[in-house]
DNA sequence: CTTGACCTTCACACTGATGTGAGGCTTCGA
DNA sequence: TCGAAGCCTCACATCAGTGTGAAGGTCAAG
């Protein structure tokens, strides 16, 4: 599929998929007229590094472990060498992500408690 | 107290604290010599601004929430003096944080799964 | 053949959070 | 009193993400 349509069903706009591209995340063919061609499996590829890139990894991290994921994040046939630093990586990231959740779930708790406050005694 | 020893306590930078300012999340006084004088209560604050920073919320948006974060050691506004619409942005606010909440889970169980299985099956 | 939609690259600019440095004032200790 | 350390403001730089526009190639439908 062209660009446009890899656009449309992931709500990415073009100027970002060239611009993952640039950053060496997607890799797309090109046809003779020079036109991006991309799989099927980018849609799915594309709302993950949205998602990874939500999470707060940087472009230079997903792009270390992309490799080693597909779509759905299952296993690439053959990984058998993940790089032990690359796993260290992502399990701190893995761990500040939980930090994350903690945080804003403190906080969330905190301005639920406020809002319950509010409503009963508001009047 | 003054900048750097905020700066030294917190390990923010001294840039960020005046920073933090600029987008009226920290509210220090001026003394007679133009320095910033900052309360005991301002440590606590600025590790609760970087967490929720760090969580991916924006300035803006801790700004917003700040009031009525307690523990903080600010003044809560009194619940009875909060007008319904000011509730109802709380409630936007709330929402959205469970919303980064679920992102982040979501993210997180992904790199989880996917780091176990690199694990299991590397060798 | 023309029009319009879609694609290409290039490039400039803004935002938010942060880094860095210049130029100058204040405070403090030897 | 002098120098160092700390503070001030101002301003430019970076990085990821995004918007916009120019100038042009490709292609299908009318």
């Amino acid at each position: 599929m062209r660009i446009g349509e890899l656009s449309r069903r992931t709500g990415v706009p073009a100027r970002l998929l060239r611009y993952y591209e640039e950053q060496r995340l997607l890799h797309p063919e090109r046809g003779g007229n020079g036109y991006r061609s991309y799989p099927e499996s980018a849609v799915a590829q594309v709302q993950q590094i949205r998602g990874l890139l939500d999470s707060g990894l940087t472009t230079g991290m997903i792009h270390a472990i992309l490799p080693y994921l597909c779509g759905t994040g299952r296993l690439v046939p053959a990984p058998e060498s993940v790089p032990v630093e690359t796993a260290a990586l992502l399990q701190g990231h893995i761990d500040r992500i939980q930090a994350r959740i903690d945080c804003l779930a403190r906080n969330r708790d905190r301005l639920t408690a406020y809002l319950a406050a509010v409503r009963t005694e508001g009047r």
